[in-house]
DNA sequence: ACACACTATCTATCGATATAGTTATTGGCA
DNA sequence: TGCCAATAACTATATCGATAGATAGTGTGT
């Protein structure tokens, strides 16, 4: 379900195409929301079927036309409904932290290749996720200038704020993966090779 | 895949049924994967169809029987090699960090109680984790009390080490969350009622 | 003898995701 | 003019996962 509500939040800063709803996923949105195009095409039928948007046919070139999706006041409604409803936690299923539980069955060097690869990974993601965050608060982020444009002076303040907030807190999980695998690390090393005997007297 | 990969792991530490599996993914292990029994059952038979693991019809009660699956040397050989290979990191796909971004859209106080179960979720969950992974280190968790007696002394210290980890970095996650949760509601305070104007001269 | 919670297994269905395509058009560049 | 990357839209398939059941035997207590 919430796949239909990221694209309600995409709507709310202006009208789409199923192919810039896509790229949005593929961007900055999709550091915190990922969705294949092939989920969203069928989705936005769906979503139009039930009244949250509107489908129009909009000039592309000179011989097609391409569907161009808005948000309803139906939408409208959902959407502030669903962003008034707290969501359930979904169990967890988290194959990186499994793998590590049963270390004592990898090579020690392909353990430490998985927690490099894990550095790696959420570092970039750091990197990343630090560019949109600076791009939002800088009113920079496409993304955030389009919302922007949408609405009153007066709120940009705490559209951007929230908006450097969720980033805020991805770059904090981001880092502490890191700060994790880096210890995984140590405790590999630490497990390897044998305690030198204490030379204290 | 990695259900496969969770219930192989399982059976290193002895042979269970589709039942004992399904305990355990609801109780501690279940805190790093779970999965309905309704995944499992079906999972174990393609598992034995692969070779992977053995099953056994054995008594239960007076006049039935239940069938224990016992892993194969084709399965600890999959498990060793999967267990030597990085993972790759699925898309990111955060409702709750997503619903944040747009906290401008719901009412200041519907946000805070978002934000407030948000926080009785994870310190429930930093509870459960603690309590898992103390008794991990103590040697008193039933399922690691399983696992050792299949393991020889001096691996003990390593098989202990790994999972408890695991669950360390589950608690700091958890932290994180709770952290990020609490500067929310700040963050919402702030937002909600205007800054008085500075009385210095 | 019966109630009842627990153990054990299995099925059906739906929606969500991943993967890998196909088809066609546009707009820019060589 | 022809090529090509990007744009646009859609399809097909398979697996994963959530939810909600059905069915039946076991062990305990009353």
């Amino acid at each position: 379900m919430s796949l239909r509500y990221a694209l309600l939040a995409l709507l709310t800063a202006g009208p789409l195409t199923g192919y810039d709803a896509a790229k949005r996923f593929g961007g900055s949105v999709g550091h915190v929301w990922h969705a294949p195009d092939s989920q969203i095409y069928p989705e936005l039928r769906r979503m139009q079927k039930d009244g949250l948007i509107e489908g129009e046919q909009v000039r592309w070139g000179p011989r097609s036309t391409k569907t161009q999706y808005s948000i309803t006041d139906d939408g409208i409604a959902a959407f502030r409904t669903w962003m008034n409803t707290p969501l359930d936690h979904a169990p967890e299923r988290d194959a990186h932290h499994m793998q590590a539980a049963y270390f004592e069955w990898a090579d020690p060097d392909h353990a430490r290749e998985i927690l490099h690869k894990h550095i790696e990974y959420y570092t970039t993601q750091v990197e990343l996720l630090t560019a949109v965050r600076d791009g939002i608060k800088a009113g920079t982020d496409p993304a955030i200038v389009r919302r922007l444009d949408h609405y009153p002076q007066h709120e940009h303040a705490r559209i951007i704020a929230y908006k450097a907030y969720t980033y805020d807190g991805m770059i904090s999980r981001s880092k502490a993966e890191i700060d994790w695998a880096v210890k995984g690390l140590a405790l590999l090393d630490e497990m390897s090779h044998p305690v030198e005997p204490s030379t204290h007297p």
